[in-house]
DNA sequence: ATGAAAGCGCTAACAT
DNA sequence: ATGTTAGCGCTTTCAT
């Protein structure tokens, strides 16, 4: 069941079939009714591969994640399907489960398949650089939350020095003295940026860095509770415990159970991301919630200009870096002002 | 860069670079050497969508699922997005948001797009026969974890029967004697047979029912939350809640906390799914584990076995249903055996 | 072992 | 407003 078969349905040409079922032209009424009514009768579906070869898109995206486990990932994916179904377009996943070869597979497959457009978070601060820059002269792409250093790609993420910031004031406000921060190795962008946003952030606000302070693993729960266990187990205790994400946040907030350590009276815990079960841990985690519905939005848009770029309907711009403010989630896990 | 431009550098013909480049047929060694140089030389990258249309098939796998923010059903794609990338294909995964329309709109453009095969699993009990049954009469489809009536179409999820079977016996050997049900409205599949399993094997195993006790919701926490609150407002309590799953069970055990009811001394808790934060709860959840990437592999060769039918290489074989058993994993929501 | 030619199903340029 | 024509880039007969 081609458009063919539909045009000799109806016994008109196969042009005036496209240009009814495309409104791409003006087609006299009847007949497009008549043409409409023959397609549907024939339970004719067209052939989106055909198209998208003569007009050179595809109006899919792919999307590379590092872990569709990890829940703030899903919620970046969330955002980016819900905005692309809203245009009519459709989302190409893939993950690269933290490992650069798996990505430069993926990335290598999605320029083959002629996405319009990729969105990539990606895993490795080195070992992403040369697929990212090769996916990126190939086809629009923009980088969403980690970043790799590549020239002219757009990147569109949280802003982690404010981050830090916002959660070292809230702890001294609250009476912190002695601060440690527990992440993941520092492999990514997340990190690195976290890591050091926590270091000056801590200067500034006069606040102490605990002794070997900086604890890395990966971003997990068992890595979270592996890590305070550790932190506690030494002579000098922080009095807060900045963890850089949600889930290594409900690891500690575990081990600070386990160790029979009151939060927030002896330790306040915080986290970033705001993951639905921050909600639900006890004591309630304190966090930073990131706008990713908006990230997502912005991520796609900054593709469509890309994309406008290339085919001449838009002057060139230089690489964007959009760096979201977090909205801080105060909860149990931290104290109240004094 | 096109094949045809290879072919031009290297001097021999695009069918000559097409059989080098897919190993399609046997090549000089010495032109085969020539025509790999000058496609990396080039930056020769292919063309998967004028591949897809002279191949007729895309090596692209769709999937609909109700909510990409549940765990369960991320964790049906992580399996299904591995065993994919195994195989050289990739994954157009979709969201429904438990709407049957979008869930149409869904199925029919993978089939627009030409996909090798769909994954779906259907949102609605009866809103979604007619874009499956559609779906499935024009491309390889199989139903995974929920399912809905069609002809022909494979499924592969959950023993429900055995699942509340186990659940119940479980409870029923720690001493319980009312149990109560919460789930969410009986609109599609896993809840109806879940609901029948509880209470057939309530029935077999000597249980009694509470009074009103099968409680509608929604898959969430909030919603199991909310329920259990209701079922504890009557005089009659349960010595037991059995949760459709995980989400709704960590609300069932936020009810029971913040009621001031002991777990599992006054009240056993259990849930399905064995997602992740089931171990992170306090107490830890009992539950039962699916085996989701066995489920998402048999999925995908029932897929397989479809096409080959389809292509005529294989004999058509009645439908498949395929139910696996889960594992009882035993934690703190339950008590020890007396 | 290689090349020439045809065509997958569609849309867009160019007629009329 | 409609039809005719020419490909998009690839694979696969068919011929040599």
């Amino acid at each position: 069941m081609t458009l063919a078969d539909v045009a000799d349905a109806v016994g008109v040409s196969p042009s005036t079939v496209s240009r009814v079922l495309t409104s791409s032209r003006p087609v006299a009424p009847e007949i497009a009714t008549r043409v409409r009514e023959a397609a549907t009768r024939l339970g004719y579906s067209g052939n989106g591969i055909a198209r998208a070869l003569r007009r050179r898109r595809t109006d899919t995206v792919g999307m590379v994640v590092p872990s569709i486990l990890n829940p703030f990932f899903t919620s970046l994916v969330d955002g980016l399907e819900r905005t692309l179904h809203d245009e009519g377009k459709q989302l190409l996943l893939c993950d690269s489960r933290q490992d650069p070869d798996v990505e430069a597979e993926h990335l290598r497959a999605l320029v083959e398949r002629h996405v319009d457009g990729v969105v990539v978070s990606p895993c490795d601060d080195v070992a992403s650089i040369p697929a990212v820059a090769r996916t990126a002269a190939a086809v629009p792409l923009v980088q969403l939350d980690r970043r790799v250093e590549v020239d002219g790609t757009d990147w569109v993420g949280l802003d982690d020095h404010r981050a830090l910031g916002m959660l070292l004031e809230h702890l001294r406000d609250r009476g912190a003295r002695v601060v440690a921060f527990v992440t993941s190795e520092m492999t990514n962008s997340s990190t690195v940026d976290r890591a050091r946003g926590f270091r000056e952030n801590a200067a500034l606000l006069g606040l102490q860095v605990a002794p070997d302070g900086i604890v890395l693993g990966e971003f997990s729960v068992a890595s979270g509770e592996a890590a305070v266990r550790t932190l506690f187990a030494r002579p000098q205790r922080p009095d807060a415990i900045v963890c850089a994400d949600d889930l290594i946040a409900i690891g500690a907030l575990r081990a600070c159970h386990d160790l029979g350590l009151r939060v927030p009276e002896e330790v306040q815990v915080t986290g970033i991301d705001d993951i639905e079960f921050a909600t639900y841990v006890s004591p309630t985690l304190t966090t930073l919630a990131q706008p990713t519905a908006r990230m997502a939005a912005e991520a796609l848009r900054l593709l469509g200009l890309r994309a406008a770029i290339s085919d001449g309907s838009a002057h060139a711009i230089e690489a964007t870096r959009l760096a979201f403010s977090p909205r801080l989630v105060e909860r149990e896990s931290t104290r109240s002002l004094p």
